[in-house]
DNA sequence: TGTATTTGCGATAACGTTTTCGTGAAATTT
DNA sequence: AAATTTCACGAAAACGTTATCGCAAATACA
């Protein structure tokens, strides 16, 4: 039951390792006769070959890390659950890493993946990425990438990303048409690309109903849970607080139900609640989240397969390529027309 | 930028590879000034070992695998992370897998990985698995395996569970108080330790009140949704359906929520319902639902952690040991009295 | 029958490490 | 000054593979 190599192999069957090796692998160097002799053997002692010495001879891992910033989020795990399966078809290994939304983790997992030990990688940045070093780094050392979702623009290479802009701009004009005036825009990140384009849509769609943007409305949210629950607070509990809530991401639009469960303002009669979102219960809740859901178990499948497609190569360089999937408005009752 | 070798190092410092590699490693029989020229020309030239040498030589890979049976799950994504955030700090890497709830696939994936590419796995069982030849197999290969939550009693190993038996007698006993009568206990297998357990605690409350549970009563499910929605419904819309559903995971309460709203029976009044879940949403559901909630963070770490308090022995095994940690009952509107 | 080609296999180097051992020089002890 | 020990390093084997090449035997061809 234990460890059986070529060499435990080549032993019993009275032939050399090579012979094995190439009985194995079906090289036309081998007699029919032998080859089965191997094979059986080879099933019979329970052989399974190492996965390191190939890697070292080969420089292929058959590996790839995937990078996330977050993981318990709904999202970033339908994506993973995506390129796992792409992965495991492919007799590939997935290496997961949580970047915590650090900069500074990500720039210690990236830099230490230029050995060998990934053959590519997946990666969605962290709310705080802005120098993009360590990545052009690995590209250079052999290690292609493809981003998701939070993409480096920067960067050649393949992206997978949604239609934000347009998908944003069709929820805060969702948010309009049911009746909202004053909306505000709960962002996660400044540096973040799908951050600002979803902004963008947001402006765009208040811009073309003529409503003027307060500057206070778009309010900045960080990593901090806590803070963020203060600026939403301190923005609901305003005399005159929005009538429309645009969430960019799931877990503002929730702390923003807690807030205004807390002050009793009620969604959507007082306001109307919209966000990004992959959450299965939305459907469920009080009152069921209108969402703008994305295509993430796709996106991460999406990301994978151009992955794959250029790790054959010797060398892999990925070309610069944008793959855009639809995101869904799934209207619900937190965006009702009273 | 590409990848640099001891022998690289080797080259430009005019010595032999034995030394950079004793110096890098801080080796006795290096002279205090070579070491210093070492490791300044490491850190210039961006040296960075090779994983797969180093596991070659040592048998170690640094690396664990994580197999779950779902990803997309509350309760393992935190799990997952728990012991993701234990790992990292161990330096060590993290292989992720998806039996899918798939006995066949499971088999397949620890057959994979008795070639030395994990030194240790951390995993939850299959729905459906019921034997454990692969799983000794590994073990015996000298692969230790530490189950969490979904364990294989069979096996001599450590294992992080909850209190189950527990928690669910309380459950249980909670909807008794609360006016329940005729509880349903939705099971989502018949051969997996925790849901038996659970099943037990359920029974025993039962019992202990003087309530016989009816046949009927206890719905066993299945991985295919389709059919645990029908099952649920059929068991909610019988001339009188149970007045409290207690569901052993988190989904099937779920599912109950949308069979329960489409056929207008009012949660808590008509039925009410509690569940094992790890569900962030739980208090913003419509009405907001009872839970049994594991420590999930926590029993992936610990399970992490007594795995590598004995993956640094020659040949791990792990003696038998039960960790069991707490669940807690947290109340909320689905179980409300009238 | 002699030469050319094919067939089937083994020896060996290589991948990038670590580690044991050997060795010459320097330092220390007689 | 001779003998011994310490010091600082290099050579080489090993981990388990794969792939290139060489080579003998068997087969094909003339």
């Amino acid at each position: 039951m234990s460890k059986v190599s070529l060499r435990d192999l080549a032993k019993t069957l009275n032939v050399s390792i090579s012979t094995v090796s190439k009985g194995l692998r079906n090289s036309y160097e081998i007699s029919e006769q032998t080859r089965r002799r191997v094979l059986e053997a080879a099933r019979d002692m329970g052989y399974n070959p190492n996965p390191y010495a190939g890697s070292l001879r080969h420089h292929k891992s058959k590996t790839i890390g995937l990078l996330v910033p977050e993981l318990t989020n709904n999202f970033f795990i339908q994506a993973i659950s995506g390129a796992e399966s792409v992965a495991r078809e492919k007799d590939y290994h997935i290496l997961i890493y949580n970047t915590h939304d650090d900069f500074v983790k990500e720039e210690s997992i990236i830099r230490h993946l230029s050995n060998g030990r990934v053959d590519g990688v997946i990666m969605s940045l962290t709310r705080t990425t802005v120098n993009y070093d360590h990545l052009n780094d690995l590209i250079l050392s052999g290690i292609p990438i493809v981003f998701f979702d939070r993409i480096a623009h920067e960067i050649e290479t393949a992206k997978v990303t949604t239609d934000d802009f347009t998908s944003s701009f069709n929820a805060t004009e969702h948010l309009i048409r049911n009746g909202c005036r004053d909306i505000a825009f709960l962002s996660l990140s400044e540096s973040l690309s799908i951050d600002n384009k979803r902004k963008q849509g947001y402006l765009e769609a208040l811009n073309k109903h003529d409503i003027t943007c307060r500057e206070d409305r778009i309010v900045h949210c960080s990593g901090d849970e806590k803070m963020n629950l203060e600026r939403i607070r301190k923005l609901m509990e305003s005399g005159k607080p929005p009538d429309g809530v645009f969430a960019s991401v799931e877990k503002l639009a929730l702390t923003t139900y807690y807030v205004c469960r807390e002050l009793k303002l009620n969604i959507p009669q007082k306001v109307k609640v919209i966000c990004f979102s992959n959450l299965r219960t939305a459907p469920l809740l009080n009152p069921s989240l209108t969402t703008i859901t994305q295509p993430a178990f796709e996106m991460g499948a999406q990301a994978a397969t151009v992955l794959f497609k250029f790790l054959d190569k010797k060398r892999p360089v990925i070309q610069n390529e944008n793959i855009i999937l639809k995101s869904e408005l799934i209207l619900r009752d937190s965006t009702k027309k009273d």
